[in-house]
DNA sequence: TTAGTAATTTATAATAGTTCTAAACTAAAT
DNA sequence: ATTTAGTTTAGAACTATTATAAATTACTAA
């Protein structure tokens, strides 16, 4: 649990400005116990819900990429229609629940260390990240 | 490097109709030696730019989901707005050159198996993903 | 304080990628 | 041949995201 001071400096020190509404953001995202997982339209909503004064859509869209930018959330792909920021910036992997559409941090307990055995020439890894699909059984697989 | 008449029962058999323009569009995805990376703008493209008859974007997208529906495409999501089609469906990763945003397959020679010690309580796993994102030296990192 | 400035927010417009629609067409079955 | 159901098509519709430009706000320096 963070408080608004922390906040502040931590816009400060990256070089946003702390407006009331990029704090209010950071308090959904970051005023946590857990990672939380979302996509632009739950944290809109979350917004919306919980809070009288409304934050203009594009305010979060440029709000979540900045924090992106900066480091603050990670981006995690699924399909082509489905992308979630995760507050957790560490390396990390995930399981994607299909029957719930939930994301699901994993840790060194639930998946080893991926052993990259030979890299592209000339390249450097940038960042290694698996995702494993799990549906309940009497669904179909993909 | 696969004759009309294999692509003409590949379809039958999984209940599509051979038209045309699915055999034509089996040609440009199948017809090929190595694996085949594509989004469909690239199919589009490279329809438009080797043969006369032109096929309808509909269709390339109706086709395309087709095939992956029947299992004879995979599709792996680099980011929100990049997603690309594996006419490699067996189980393997990737690597994602991101200077040249190129797909490139890897086989156990590259990655060693994913070891998941532990699942979800009561799931199965559908799919096992890595991907390695890569740049050169010279670049930023995410 | 108070101007001045630069950054930010906002509603709305624009854009891009994809899906929908319904009419025309085609493959296959009778 | 005729019929039927599946397929293709152009264009409309839709959705998610980004751009725009005016209004507002945060900050700086006098």
């Amino acid at each position: 649990m963070l408080k608004n001071s922390e906040f502040v400096s931590k816009l400060r020190n990256s070089g946003l400005r702390p407006t009331k509404q990029r704090l209010k953001i950071c308090e959904v995202l970051f005023n946590r116990d857990k990672t939380f997982h979302f996509t632009i339209n739950d944290l809109a909503k979350n917004i919306s819900e919980n809070f009288n004064e409304k934050i203009s859509l594009a305010t979060i869209y440029n709000t979540v990429h900045a924090f992106k930018d900066k480091g603050y959330l990670k981006e995690i792909t699924i399909s082509s229609d489905k992308s979630y920021f995760d507050t957790n910036i560490t390396k990390h992997h995930h399981f994607y629940d299909e029957d719930t559409n939930l994301l699901i941090d994993c840790n060194d307990n639930e998946i080893g260390k991926v052993n990259i055995k030979n890299n592209i020439t000339g390249k450097k890894i940038s960042s290694v990240e698996v995702l494993v699909r799990v549906a309940s059984d009497t669904q179909n697989q993909s």
